[in-house]
DNA sequence: ATGAAAGCGCTAACAG
DNA sequence: CTGTTAGCGCTTTCAT
């Protein structure tokens, strides 16, 4: 009932040394016999086993990857650029949910390293302040396991990164230009927030204070509900703002509902600025101004950046430098901040 | 540099045996044995390699899934749902985006196959009208993997399915009760599609008749670009519709957009019904009236059938007759009908 | 060019 | 209770 390369060996009449060189395309085997393994190969329909295979090599093929949520579009989407890149490589991608608990991102780090990963990538770590008496970090470490993240977690990390700091400043002076003063800053979980430095940046570059009573920091996930809860309470609290830059495109969708439910309009009575640039931003109406990241291109360095260092190998002194690859963020213009100068 | 279970047998002064039994909590250690071994293994922060573990269990305590893309709410939740049902037992879930390309498709399930998963679930195949002489559906049927469908796929697969022979007629009896009689289809990629018969099942109960001409298919995919252009040129095509029905919401999301730059108001002059409820649905202007798709329940009896079958293994006679589980759709009334009757 | 044999890291009888 | 041994399915020397 079991096929393997035994059977395979035996049909051909030949010794499983000889199959296993075909199966890997290895040289010195006679034309004529390595086409009559192949031929059996293909008729009994054999699929080598990889684990077994991986067991010698010491390689898995498989790089794991702990993410936030995937019901996010900002990471389904990253996801998929990712699986692709490692697909096209022969990597194999298995990514775990955490819901930004820490108990969770640990077990699955501890189920890549028990399954060998080749590598981990980082996409949004709890793990953080991994600085070296880090449990999990630690583990990594000792097992040598190559790891990339998304977004600096510290310096031993090679990593990807948009520059949200950047991204942040375009949104919040836009709505600067535009005449805003009384902005909101409705954050995420990030911390610290390259997002909120932007904003404060933004209002720096121009000579403007920030109102700090406008700020207002998720502590764990930034979703449509926390835009929508935190208007609502900005409100309440008698807070006056003319707009509000949100953490990212989710968050700004709750922004609106709050709004729409409190009978300010947007943008005549309060201008919106998003993040992400989620399919739907350009849909929703009004329109969504927000800032575009990269997916693709942050998708395709991570993938690369991963790979290179895996397949480096302890070829080269162990020691490489952390690299860090940073994308620019691009503002874009809809509707939801008007285009009239606030008076 | 290399720790394996040799090295804690010795570090802890006992066989290897003893440590792989401690390991898999097996019976017969004493407790001052397994406390002397557990210390180390701790101590040397072992993780035993499930791969070499797996390889004699004949598991892999791995599932594979193909879908065909992960940047659609309903896939992404899906997966999202699935992975923490594996994950709880045990299963890492590995997902291939096919992006409906047949070759991805079956390179995907080879790859599983190389893998030794325990179990595949076709999301949204390809491979099907998998009849008993498809090469792919043959090759998991000689690694003897057990599959578990997202809908019915063939009579030898067990799936799990939303009942959207009832939704789709639920969804359209909405708009014939509203007095519309013009309805326009804009379908899906599926064939056959049980949303395009409830269609006609809805126009069959009221005794009415389909006009051919409003129904439109995808070929591909169902995505907002698809809702957008075939309403474009139903529009074009001098098509009289005062409703449409779509395969999903973001079909509906492009279907809105496409009504909106031809001047035509949603849901004054046309009535729209889209299917999911993705987050989004409720959130837009007008908020869509859709049919609920239970994503949770499907997920989670997906788990369930497919572990029991893996559990059972050859235990009993290998022929459980196929199953299939069928779960009710909910319609959600929101604004994008209007509320009062087409006269 | 090919085969025999020695493992990869672990589990599972089988002894003791 | 614990150790010894024989593999799991494959790759890789090392002979031939």
């Amino acid at each position: 009932m079991k096929l393997t390369i035994k059977e395979v060996a035996q049909q051909a009449g030949v010794s499983i040394a000889t199959v296993s060189r075909v199966l890997n395309n290895k040289d010195r085997v006679k034309s004529s016999t390595r086409q009559k393994v192949k031929e059996m190969i293909h008729k009994l329909n054999f699929q080598p086993d990889l684990n077994a295979r991986n067991m010698i090599k010491k390689e898995s093929k498989t790089i794991g990857m702990v993410i936030p949520e995937l019901s996010n579009e900002y990471w389904s989407h990253l996801v998929d650029v990712l699986q692709e890149n490692f697909w096209d490589n022969g990597y194999m991608l298995i990514v775990g949910s955490t819901d930004r608990n820490l108990d969770k991102e640990q077990a699955f780090i501890k189920s890549f390293i028990e399954r060998r990963v080749d590598g981990i990538i980082f996409g949004s770590s709890l793990t953080p302040r991994a600085d070296t008496d880090n449990e999990t970090f630690k583990l990594i470490k000792q097992y040598g396991i190559p790891i990339v993240s998304l977004d600096p977690k510290n310096r031993e990390m090679s990593c990807v990164l948009g520059d949200h700091l950047q991204g942040a400043t375009d949104g919040v002076e836009h709505l600067i230009r535009l005449g805003h003063r009384s902005i909101a800053f409705i954050g995420g979980p990030t911390a610290p927030d390259s997002r909120e430095l932007g904003f404060r940046n933004a209002f720096m570059l121009n000579n403007l204070i920030v109102d700090e009573s406008l700020i207002r920091r998720s502590d764990s996930s930034s979703t449509f509900q926390f835009g929508y809860q935190t208007t609502i309470q900005l409100i309440n609290d008698g807070a006056e703002f003319t707009s509000i830059f949100c953490y990212n495109d989710a968050t700004a969708f709750g922004v609106f509902k709050a709004l729409e439910e409190k009978g300010m309009r947007v943008p005549e009575d309060v201008a919106i600025v998003g993040y992400d640039d989620v399919q739907m931003a350009g849909l929703f109406k009004p329109a969504l101004t927000t800032v575009r990241q990269p997916i693709i291109e942050v998708g395709q360095a991570l993938a690369k950046l991963l790979i290179d260092t895996i397949e480096m190998g302890s070829t080269s002194i162990q020691k490489v430098p952390p690299k860090s690859i940073s994308f620019k963020m691009q503002l874009i213009v809809r509707d939801s901040c008007g285009s009239q100068l606030k008076s």
